[in-house]
DNA sequence: TAGCTTTTTGCAATCGTTTGCAGTCTATCG
DNA sequence: CGATAGACTGCAAACGATTGCAAAAAGCTA
């Protein structure tokens, strides 16, 4: 069907192996010969067949990417930014679904090695610890975003109690005192880490911790709604709500909006994770950016090493965290304890947010 | 490193053609050693290792998926139903992101094919449509949403000149007579079907189409914005917007809510393909759903079938349609006839209207 | 039991590459 | 001028499966 090393071999009368050695460039052909071939297979549209290729080398060019979905909008931009990258290289990303399911998750790992892919990308549900912990001896493997603790793969984790913290601040430095926080599931890191980096800002700023004022519930819409219920229905309602779960902040809007709230007049409203229409919205929302690209790429740049390192890779670092960063827009506004002034809309000084850096942490 | 067939056939002391065709079933072996070999297999963890079988049969048990991009929610959908649909099916999906670039979309169709893809679907830029041609001589093609007229491949639209028609209509019966249209660039196909749908519905209720009333830009927010502004800038601006280019849904959002214009008191607004705060939204926005879902199941029906025939796929039908529905939510309303319908300094009195009063008043 | 058909099995080639090994050629040096 | 090192090249065996063909085994009839 297609041009084969064999046809290049012929038409330029030498053996397949001199066409094959040339065309690799393994060096241990001349100088003149190799680029006589390079001519010649450019000629006939020669393109080296990479399942042959792979079947002798063990190798596919392929490098899979398991995430959860894909309307979440960090995945889509992980998506892309993996897509890109590995595209730059040479290789193809295989794109899986596993909708933080553990048994497709499952499938979807035994699938991927049979196709022997040279990389694994993966956001794991945390339930097939040793399932991985197998797969990483024949196959280099990263996890995204969440840690299967009971592996110690390489793992690239945005830096949730730091960003947590540093929602939170930004709120109590605008003088709210009495802050909602709306929160992913306890079992998962995310979950926990975020509500963590809430209660330091409370501490630091000597804030007692009210328990009334946490919601803690699954990833979806449903969640931000019952919890924006819960915490406006206080006799003492927060003035301001941290969203930290992305999939709830829909539901808060709806609840703000059924109840004619007015953000930032009303209540202050800071969310986690970027969303596209964020910006758009009116007011235009505030939000700690967990760094969904730089996650993405760190990934990419540690596979990518571990891939040349060919199993080598043992130097100690098995963790790294990405800065997250505070991006103001305008649903959070400064509040005076004192009188009930005109709202004031905060001057967005970006300059001073970019606080990301790309730091390894410790085991 | 992992067990072979070799391996397998060893351990039941028979040739390895034997269990070759024992494990795949080709039917030429007496049932118990079938059974046997399945057993032995089994128990040693043999997976067929698909690159040396793709060497040989050609295939690689690889579909790819070709798309824009991953924010368009419709994307999101399709690249979720086509991988499951595959998996379903033991396929592996290769989802490519090309961003609408014909020379991203070259590049990536030339490194499928020498991956030996086993079919492919693809969101076509229209740009390279000799290729695709070319390229339909060794994989099954079908084309996705968009038809690239330099070819005749098998191709499943939505039916976009029936829901512009379904969606201009329902704001006609609503007792629009003055209906903005923001649409897509014209030179795609949409584009220029979604207009025509408009058109037709227009003619049939006898309205004069009136040209300062459609604006057709770019797949962007901004061209929402800009389009907006057009159109409610006009002397006698209009009492419904019907934004048939669902990009462009933010950008028209953000000025309406600039101007305070209240949804749907003021201005009826419908928007095209869902996107899934608009549910959320207050008030909920109404659409034309474009099946999303049902374009991608058809894609992989038309593929699979294709895959099968074996080029023998001629059958005539070269076009498949989707039929799109309305979903009426709450941004659309009745218009009194009697009354003229009320242009500039539109008052801010919806309850679910946007609450906040404060808006950066830029522009 | 012989002779025939039908099933089941094994041998070996093949897919398109890569690569160890051995052979050929060129050039250099004594 | 002949020997020899060094640079190129080609042969052939892999990689792990599938598959046509022929041989062996089994089943059947008479």
């Amino acid at each position: 069907m297609s041009v084969t090393l064999k046809d290049v071999a012929h038409a330029a009368r030498v053996s397949i192996s001199t066409a094959s050695r040339a065309l690799t460039g393994t060096g241990l052909t001349s100088e003149r010969t190799q680029q006589r071939l390079t001519r010649i297979a450019r000629e006939l549209g020669y393109r080296p067949n990479p399942i042959a290729r792979g079947l002798k080398t063990g190798q596919s060019r392929l490098v899979a990417l398991l995430v959860h979905n894909l309307t979440n909008a960090s995945f889509q931009v992980m998506a892309e930014v993996v897509q890109a990258r590995l595209k730059a290289l040479g290789y193809q990303m295989l794109l899986c679904i596993g909708g933080d399911d553990p048994k497709q998750e499952s499938d979807t790992l035994t699938t991927l090695v049979d196709h022997r892919i040279d990389g694994l990308i993966v956001v794991p549900t945390g339930k097939n610890g040793p399932q991985l912990k197998a797969l990483a001896k024949d196959v280099p493997i990263v996890c995204l975003v969440r840690r299967d603790d009971a592996t110690d793969l390489e793992t690239v984790l945005a830096d949730d109690p730091q960003g947590a913290y540093l929602g939170t601040r930004h709120l109590i430095e605008l003088g709210h005192r009495r802050i909602g926080l709306i929160v992913g599931r306890q079992d998962t890191t995310s979950g926990r880490e975020r509500l963590s980096g809430y209660v330091r800002a409370l501490r630091e700023a000597d804030i007692a911790k009210d328990d009334t004022l946490i919601h803690a519930g699954h990833f979806e819409p449903e969640t931000g709604a019952t919890g924006a219920r819960k915490l406006l229905d206080l006799s003492r309602p927060p003035s301001a709500i941290f969203v930290a779960n992305h999939e709830a902040t829909l539901g808060v809007l709806r609840v703000t909006s059924e109840r004619n709230i007015a953000i930032p007049d009303d209540l202050s409203l800071l969310c986690y994770e970027d969303m596209p229409w964020f910006e758009w919205h009116r007011p235009a929302i505030s939000i700690v950016d967990n760094g969904a690209r730089d996650l993405a790429n760190l990934a990419v740049d540690r596979l990518l090493q571990r891939m040349d390192a060919k199993g080598n890779g043992n130097d100690g670092v098995r963790e790294y965290r990405v800065g997250a960063r505070l991006i103001k827009r305008d649903s959070c506004r400064q509040i005076d304890p004192a009188s009930k002034p005109k709202p004031s809309i905060p001057k967005s000084k970006s300059s001073a947010a970019k606080s990301s850096a790309v730091k390894p942490a410790k085991v």
